[in-house]
RNA sequence: GGCGAUAUGGUGCAAGGGUUAGCACGCGGCCCUCUCAAGGCCGAAAUCCGGGUUCGAAUCCCGGUAUCGCUGCCA
């Protein structure tokens, strides 16, 4: 019995990025649908990094991905593993192609090698073979005495298929497809080896089928690789894996999303204070849907939702507005408690965190002020700008707000009076300062709209707060009625 | 150039032969209101073009066009 959820468990699938020093958007959706099929089939998620290309690789950089990837909330069960420590086995599987006849040792100088362009369109005679070949392929090398690199002989003629479970099944035909390098030359090598550092389509088979990998699930760029892929499955005496190819992300100018289109990495999401399952959420939702017309989905529901069948094969552009749409979506309804974390963290960035927050009666207060303040929050930072307004010294007022509301010759006498009638109550909550406050404009004639707004300045220094009762709960009598005492003159130096 | 993939409002997704082509973001308007949000309601806005197949096509087929990808001793 318990067997069949080792079966449920079979399924095993790998995140593996080039260490570029962070986590890009594209990068993060791939390892996100990644995640959501491998923990709904309860399958093995596997982190591998894809280093053979040692000039332009820094260890150090792989951090930033595994931080994106933790922000994002993806974990892995296996790994990290890096290629560049495995090259043993990627040489070996080169040679066990020369071996089977399924590579061939190529002599040709990177520059003059010809194979890979295409022969002319002649007359409508024997257009077969439309990849030319370079010599070597047959045992005759164009350059002997250099350093060889090794490359596969794809076969000629004949068609190569995989399954893919977006884009359906493929067909390439094998005269279209070049004799791919394998492993490159020892030429360049500072050693004495016999050859250089394995390739991309090398590693990634190899480490695939090593890794028993089921599901390769991927970006689209890697479409018309594939076939290669396979071939180098059959040549190593392995089953290619089911494939998935996920559609690219696009920047508003539907040009492949770059540095140029600003924020690509989700270090700088996670800095401009989007909340990681708002992102996750949106990331989801980027080339794929459920089907229905819901949107709002939580981790959970995602995981349990989703299929690689309902992935779309268009490319689509990453929309900044629908995310800071979801941040707010998530801002305002997620459980309070989930929330409080995030918003902690983010006032201990910005040094406005005082540690009575942290637990007891000080947290609840904490808590509280979060659930009053998110429904006018866009991302995590704005709580911090809240926080300085609300309850640090560096308090004052913001010109704007006052010009605005400030501008009726009765609000000084009006904030005065209102001063000291707080100070006088009974009690302190929402609905005795609502009361004290109405009274006090129904005596002097004025409307009540008048006074809210201008004690709203007078107590936060801006034109934009919560309601004005709950806010005054929140900032406390003290404070309430010192700033109100501090605005009354300043109110009449002006009018 | 060759090969491949894709094509529904500005954007993200629905509608897998028969709907007034639906939802969401964004945009405009109204309501609510104590400011700003949120929320509610209303509105403008799309099937790339051309041929087929069919009683009937956004949907299936072919051609064109456009876009993206691959075509590296990058990954």
């Amino acid at each position: 019995m318990s067997e069949s959820i080792n079966d449920a468990g079979s399924v095993r699938v790998r995140f593996a990025p080039s260490p570029t020093g962070y986590l890009h958007v594209g990068g993060a959706r791939t390892a996100l649908f990644n995640w959501l099929f491998v923990r709904q089939q309860r399958g093995t998620m596997i982190l591998r990094i894809e280093d053979t290309d040692a000039e332009r690789n820094k260890p150090e950089l792989v951090q930033g991905i595994i931080d994106g990837l933790q922000w994002l909330g993806l974990d892995w069960d296996e790994g990290p593993f890096y290629q560049s420590q495995r090259t043993e086995l990627y040489r070996a599987a080169a040679k066990k192609c020369l071996a089977n006849g399924n590579a061939f040792l190529c002599y040709c100088p990177a520059e003059k090698y010809v194979g890979g362009d295409h022969a002319e369109d002649g007359a409508e005679g024997a257009q077969v073979r439309r990849v030319v070949r370079c010599s070597c392929r047959d045992g005759k090398p164009s350059a002997p005495g250099t350093k060889p690199a090794i490359r596969f002989k794809v076969p000629l003629g004949g068609t190569t298929t995989f399954l893919d479970a977006v884009f359906g099944d493929t067909e390439f035909a094998n005269d279209d497809i070049e004799d791919f390098m394998l492993l490159r030359s020892g030429a360049q090598s500072a050693h004495n080896d016999e050859f250089g550092q394995p390739m991309y389509q090398l590693s990634v088979v190899v480490d695939d089928i090593d890794m028993r990998i089921t599901h390769v699930i991927r970006g689209a760029d890697h479409l018309s690789n594939t076939p290669k892929q396979v071939l180098l499955y059959r040549a190593l005496d392995a089953k290619p894996p089911i494939f998935a190819h996920l559609p690219l992300i696009l920047g508003p100018d539907r040009k492949r999303l770059s540095k140029r289109h600003g924020a690509t990495s989700v270090s700088m999401y996670r800095d401009e204070g989007f909340l990681p399952e708002a992102f996750q959420n949106f990331l989801a939702l980027l080339g794929w849907a459920p089907g229905g017309d819901v949107e709002f989905m939580r981790t959970s529901e995602l995981v349990e939702k989703f299929k690689l069948e309902g992935v779309s094969r268009t490319n689509g552009v990453f929309d900044k507005a629908k995310l800071e749409w979801f941040n707010t979506q998530y801002l305002q309804k997620l459980p309070v408690e989930d929330l409080v974390p995030q918003v902690e963290l983010e006032l201990r960035r910005s040094n406005l965190w005082k540690d009575e927050w942290a637990s007891g009666a000080g947290r609840e207060w904490f808590t509280r002020t979060v659930d009053l303040l998110r429904p006018r929050v866009r991302l995590l930072p704005d709580f911090s700008t809240w926080s300085r307004a609300f309850f640090s010294d560096e308090f004052s007022i913001d010109p704007a707000a006052e010009a605005k509301f400030w501008k009726d010759p009765k609000v000084p006498d009006l904030l005065a009076n209102l001063a000291e009638a707080l100070a006088a109550l009974p009690e302190w909550n929402h609905d005795a300062c609502d009361h004290a406050l109405r009274a006090l404009c129904e005596a002097e004639g004025v409307k009540a709209g008048l006074l809210i707004n201008a004690t709203r300045v007078a107590i936060v220094g801006q034109a934009v707060a919560p309601p004005l009762f709950d806010t005054m709960v929140v900032l406390g009598r003290e404070r309430v009625v010192k700033r109100l005492r501090a605005a009354a003159p300043a109110g009449v130096a002006r009018s």
